[in-house]
DNA sequence: CGCCATACTTACCTTTTGGTGGGTAACCCA
DNA sequence: TGGGTTACCCACCAAAAGGTAAGTATGGCG
């Protein structure tokens, strides 16, 4: 579990491991759509067709969305899958590696909740 | 806790509040130094001085550092202190907002480590 | 006086990211 | 023949992020 896991900063060997993984990591959920588009594939429990992630994800437009897909898919998050059909068919899905995304994201969003009523708290004074 | 908080996708109006303060959060988190600065400053488990930070976050340079930590204390997550000397002597620490992130940074990590094995593993095929 | 240290600031440049507005291919249907 | 649908690609542009190399302020010390 991670509650276990040490801050492993003191051996600085490992630190910089630490440091390194988690700089990845977080640069994989870099870009302006990707964590909505993530949360959009959670949200839905399944895979989702290109239109459907674009009405979704209010704001975005395709080359971005294509673009963040693409990034997503080469980083093992979502899976895409064509359909030789006319017209075109093509769903994106979680991944394993998507779906393991869940409880970091889960307390990510607790700290998200956190930050926001003390922001709103702060604004109040 | 995070475990048992549900994925509020279905409600689209939980869920446009979840992908806000989720993308708020992460925003605070972008720019290429601060996971590793927030990291050291775990670590280092007190306040660091500019220099001490500048020489333990390999390869940043003063502009960049001095932007991310204002960023940073900007958005409530370090505390900048200035010892009024000669040389000038500023520290800095975590705020309780920034504390607060070690559960998320800790999930995270534990993902990271999964994706890094999980690419080793793909490499090696 | 001139040099040192520390924590910056500034001007300038390159790279990355985000965005707009047009194509295009494929087949179906009228 | 020509329009409709879907999932793209491409040329081009604007803004933001990242990076380099220089300078600045302060006071103690020799």
């Amino acid at each position: 579990m991670a509650q276990e896991r040490d801050w492993k900063c003191g051996d600085p060997h490992q630190h910089l491991i630490w440091a390194e993984a988690t700089t990845d990591a977080l640069r994989v959920l870099e870009g302006k759509w990707k964590i909505v588009i993530i949360c959009q594939l959670f949200g839905a429990k399944d895979a989702l067709r290109f239109s459907e992630l674009e009405r979704r994800v209010e704001g975005v437009n395709q080359k971005m969305l294509i673009q963040q897909l693409k990034e997503l898919e080469k980083d093992g998050i979502v899976t895409r899958t064509v359909y030789p059909q006319v017209p075109p068919k093509v769903e994106y899905a979680l991944t394993e590696m998507g779906k393991a995304l869940g409880p970091s994201m889960a307390e990510l969003i607790d700290w998200a909740y956190k930050r926001r009523d003390w922001m709103a708290e702060q604004a109040a004074t």
